[in-house]
RNA sequence: GCUCGAGUGGCGGAACUGGUAGACGCGCUGGAUUCAAAAUCCAGUAACUUCGGUUGUGCGGGUUCGAUUCCCGCCUCGAGCACCA
């Protein structure tokens, strides 16, 4: 009977289907193992090769862990709230629920032909009602907590209540927006409702504030720093303009520190660890206060707007060491003083300034790192120490954003403070001791000495940060800080399909609906785009509001402001429902929780994660937030949500060409190019064989157009295409469908040709040529177990070179599943059965252990071998087989024999020979004598088991 | 500019803590089988060579009996961050 794989593994997966295999039980003696893939986006265009890379890899583990004695959790569902299915509903009209459910029947069908061990009871999708109740009665929690920078730990805001009433809040030390006035308890006692419920406001981890976003007018929405690169949107590439829009924020920010800190106990590539700490960016330095000077502080007194904090400049700076080296200052044009301290002889100036650099997106102001540009205030700030004035100007190379928006400039220590005071001719102190200056800024720190300092002068470097600061601090100016560049995440986005804030307005305040009440759903629309007083699409909906005695959504006419309140029209982010659902996982059904307690504490996280490096500072930031913020107030009894994690590398497409002369219709060959003028054209890889020739009658059809072009072919009449590897996409025409692979050779041939390309984390192009090597490799396999057409397999005893074979597979690909090399495992068991095949093996001894050794990787072909064996229960659940040294035991080695460390010929030695034998042995063989040539040896260097070389 | 990766045959890649460079597979060449093709099987396949050898893991040095592996200095490619004070 031949390998009829597509017979094989249909009737495999109906089985497994059936039966239920990989259903996770919550309670087992056996102990746990996690196993996730990141969650994917259905999209309209289905999977491609590359796509099931990372899920190929973690299904082989999961089942390995399975045959270990684990049990598994390996769930997988979608994250279906999106973009794409909006952008379409926006032209069709149709509802992106119908387009994500039809998306998500396609990407089922697909993964199930690949034999996945995935336990589909637990499917979740996050558009699913069910599902965002709990997203939402997340987003509850967060909005009733606060963040005690103290405790470092996120507590209910009912606490901080109780502090205000007992004591006010100038003991608290709580992440908060940056405008918090001070009040006594007295104060807070008296205030109204309202008042206090626009303080709390600036404390909750997620509040509405008004904030700078980046507004991207294509997309109609806001979006999340790390959905933007080099500035423009990373979906479309459209333009991002600054705006300041009442948002919801989630204060991330709070947990830069444990976000930071946490990553050392977690087993991530450093180079993922190294973008997160990229993004959190801390920075160890001191807020120094700069009073202003003279006649700038006498203009300000009399301005009563600003609060007395408001009339001093604070800096933060990495270098207050450098202090005495400071020649201006630089606010940033947005800073909020530079109205107030300009002088009328500079307004005009200063005015037309700000203005240009406002109009200047962000874009072409980081493109624009070169010019320098700036301008004078006509105002001093006084020198903490030395009480000199010192020239305040304003300058973009300042950002608003970050620290203060404004710096102490120190051209001798800094760059681009020195590249900006050469170019306005501003001084340029020297307060190193031994650096040369006189070209470029010295910002050396380890072993630094300052001099011209004052009290600092003569001090290393170390030595003068603590001793500034402790001055900064006795005489009020200033203080130790540590800056952070994360930013709270903006979470509202003006889209229709995402999940709908469980939030009304009184009085413009934002209120929670009351959990017991969620799921608030999605309304009906009658289009997706914003209104005509642009308003988000939820503006569209005329049911769309909250009636509070009988709690449930009602139309928009019943809106009193008295007991009917208007909804929140914004809806949450691609990453509200991703960041929470590794937990969703573990207890799916649960109607009265987002997850049990006994559920999370047995599964407690995700021990292997495996998914793409695109998701390093956004999905990866955020769930981390997330789970510590759930652990903070005891929802969950781990702070980190995935223990393990690995970045599978990127299969890419080998496109095909056609070279058209420039100008005319004529197609050339590739090889008769020559120095012509040709433009390369995209041509579908379906209409192109193995040897790279091109089916020109399949490409005159696909492409009407060249219909009538002329083809200058090869000698032999073929058109032979230009190749090239770039990423695979629809665009370029290079796109591979799992689903034709497994038609063609199956879906264990994919399986194992997948992991064969390479090393898991790497980069590989696809090339379907290639696949025979692997789909002949499983037809050996069959054969082993086969004589001619009969299954066959016999009950002696097995041969000592079989066993060793065997063993020596096992103890391999053991050694390989562990440390997630996938490509070499492939590579022993193809070693493996061409030595059993060499040996005529055909003996259970070895063949069964074998069926259980491959079925992680070829988990059809496993079970249909297992159950030919004469097993009744599925292979999935047999004991991996375990190595035996026995076995491998050799008593002669085959010793390489160098001559000035080059290998000259080997020789066959016993293994417990003695070094001074073996040196006896190779010296008397006539070989050693003839490569010798009459000299005489300097040195014999015998390593017993490895290898022997004679120098001289 | 900074940080992190990576450079090995025609191609994908292998080589555990320094010890036979190129495993395994693709492709290619020759052969068997076949009326023929596909499929299958066998042999060969780093380069150069006067067939003795010589050179070879991005480049230049170093350590060592011995280096793809360790050290120093460069080059190239990829990824991330990027006026972060």
């Amino acid at each position: 009977m031949s390998y009829n794989f597509n017979e094989i593994e249909a009737k495999w997966q109906k089985y497994w289907s059936e039966n239920q295999t990989f259903r996770a039980s919550n309670s087992s003696d056996k102990p746990k193992y996690y196993v996730l893939d990141m969650f994917p986006y259905p999209s309209g265009a289905g999977l491609h090769v590359g796509h099931p890379l990372g899920y190929i890899a973690s299904d082989i583990y999961a089942r390995y862990k399975r045959h270990t004695g684990f049990n598994v959790l390996h769930p997988q569902g979608y994250d279906s709230f999106g973009l794409p299915a909006e952008q379409y509903a926006i032209q069709t009209g149709q509802h992106p629920a119908l387009t994500t459910a039809k998306n998500i029947k396609r990407y089922r069908e697909q993964l199930d032909k690949i034999g996945f061990s995935f336990d589909w009871s637990r499917e979740v999708r996050t558009s699913d009602p069910e599902y965002y109740k709990w997203t939402q009665w997340i987003f509850i929690q967060l909005f009733e907590s606060w963040y005690d920078l103290e405790a470092e730990k996120s507590r209910a805001i009912s606490e901080l209540e109780e502090v205000f009433a007992s004591e006010g809040n100038s003991r608290v030390n709580a992440a908060c927006d940056d405008d918090v006035e001070e009040f006594s308890a007295d104060s807070w006692n008296n205030f109204s409702s309202e008042e206090k419920q626009r303080i709390l406001l600036k404390y909750r981890l997620t509040y509405l504030a008004e904030t700078e976003v980046n507004w991207c007018p294509q997309l109609g929405t806001v979006l999340a720093n790390d959905e933007i690169v080099n500035g423009v949107s990373e979906r479309g590439g459209y333009p991002v303009v600054r705006k300041k829009m009442t948002q919801w924020s989630m204060r991330i920010s709070a947990f830069s520190e444990r976000l930071l800190q946490g990553l050392d106990q977690l087993d991530w590539t450093e180079s993922l660890k190294e973008s997160q700490r990229n993004w959190i960016g801390k920075s160890v330095g001191a807020m120094v206060h700069f009073n202003l000077y003279g006649e700038t502080l006498k203009k300000v007194k009399d301005d009563g707007s600003l609060s007395e904090h408001q009339k001093r400049i604070s800096v933060f700076t990495t270098r207050p060491d450098t202090i005495f080296g400071v020649s201006f200052m630089t606010l940033a044009p947005e800073h909020d003083l530079v109205k107030k301290i300009t002088t009328p002889q500079q307004k005009e100036e200063v005015q037309a300034y700000v203005a240009a650099s406002a109009k200047r997106s962000e874009r072409e102001r980081m493109a624009d790192v070169k010019s320098i540009t700036g301008v004078f205030t006509g105002a001093y700030a006084e020198h903490p120490f030395t009480k000199e004035p010192v020239p305040i100007w304003i300058g973009d190379y300042v950002l608003a954003g970050y620290g203060t928006g404004a710096v102490m400039a120190v051209p001798c220590g800094d760059q681009r403070d020195y590249d900006f005071a050469k170019h306005f001719e501003i001084p340029i102190p020297n307060i190193f001791e031994n650096a040369d200056i006189s070209e470029a800024a010295f910002p050396g720190k380890e072993g630094t000495v300052i001099a011209n300092s004052d009290f600092l002068s003569g001090l290393e470097y170390k030595e003068a940060l603590q001793k500034v600061i402790l001055e900064l601090e006795k005489t009020g100016h200033g203080y130790g800080k540590t800056n952070y560049r994360l930013r709270d995440a903006v979470f509202s986005r003006q889209r229709y399909w995402g999940e709908p804030f469980p939030v009304y307005y009184v009085n413009g305040m934002p209120q929670m609906i009351d959990a017991q009440h969620l799921p608030l759903r999605l309304p009906e629309v009658e289009k997706y785009l914003p209104t005509e007083t642009g308003e988000p699409p939820l503006g569209n909906a005329t049911n769309w509001a909250w009636d509070t005695k009988a709690n449930e959504v009602v139309s928009n006419k019943e809106i009193d402001d008295k007991t009917v309140f208007p909804l929140e029209l914004n809806t949450m982010p691609g990453w509200a429902g991703s960041s929470w659902y590794l937990f969703r996982y573990m207890d799916a059904g649960n109607e009265q929780e987002f997850v049990s307690k006994e559920a999370q504490k047995y599964w407690e996280n995700v021990d292997l994660y495996i998914g793409g490096s695109e998701h390093a500072t956004g999905h990866l930031l955020y769930s981390r937030f997330w789970t510590k913020f759930l652990h903070d107030r005891g929802q969950l009894s781990v702070e980190e949500p995935f223990k393990k994690l690995i970045n599978q590398g990127m299969i890419l497409g080998q496109s095909a060409f056609v070279y058209r002369l420039e100008g005319e219709n004529v197609l050339v060959s590739k090889n008769l190019l020559g120095k012509n003028e040709v433009q390369p054209i995209h041509v579908d890889v379906s209409l192109v064989n193995h040897s790279d020739e091109l089916d020109i009658e399949g490409f005159k059809k696909w492409r009407p157009e060249f219909k009538d072009a002329k083809f200058l072919t090869e000698k032999d009449g073929s058109y032979i295409v230009g190749r090239e590897v770039e990423k695979m996409s629809k665009s370029k025409y290079n796109v591979v469908n799992p689903d034709d692979i497994c038609e063609d050779y199956g879906a264990d041939t994919l399986r194992m040709y997948e992991m064969f390309l390479g090393p898991l984390e790497q980069a590989k192009p696809w090339n379907t040529a290639g696949i025979t090597g692997v789909h002949n490799f499983l037809k050996k396999l069959w054969k082993l177990y086969h004589n001619g057409e009969e299954f066959e397999v016999s009950e002696e005893k097995a041969s000592a070179d079989s066993l060793k074979s065997l063993h020596k597979t096992i103890k391999k690909v053991t050694e390989d599943i562990e440390e997630f090399s996938f490509n070499t495992s492939v590579s022993t068991f193809m070693i493996c059965v061409n030595e059993l095949s060499a040996q005529k093996c055909n003996s259970r001894e070895v063949l069964e252990p074998l069926a259980v050794l491959i079925a992680p990787y070829a988990p059809h072909i496993a079970e249909e071998l297992w159950s030919k064996l004469g097993n009744s229960e599925s292979v999935v659940n047999a004991e991996y087989p375990v190595y035996e040294e026995k076995y491998l035991v050799e008593s002669i080695k085959n010793y390489p024999i160098s001559f000035n460390g080059k290998m000259r010929f080997t020789m066959e030695l016993p293994l417990d020979m003695q070094k001074d034998e073996i040196e006896k042995t190779v010296m008397a063989d006539e070989r050693t004598q003839k490569q010798l040539d009459g000299r005489t040896p300097k040195k014999v260097i015998v390593v017993p088991g490895k290898i022997v070389n004679i120098v001289g």
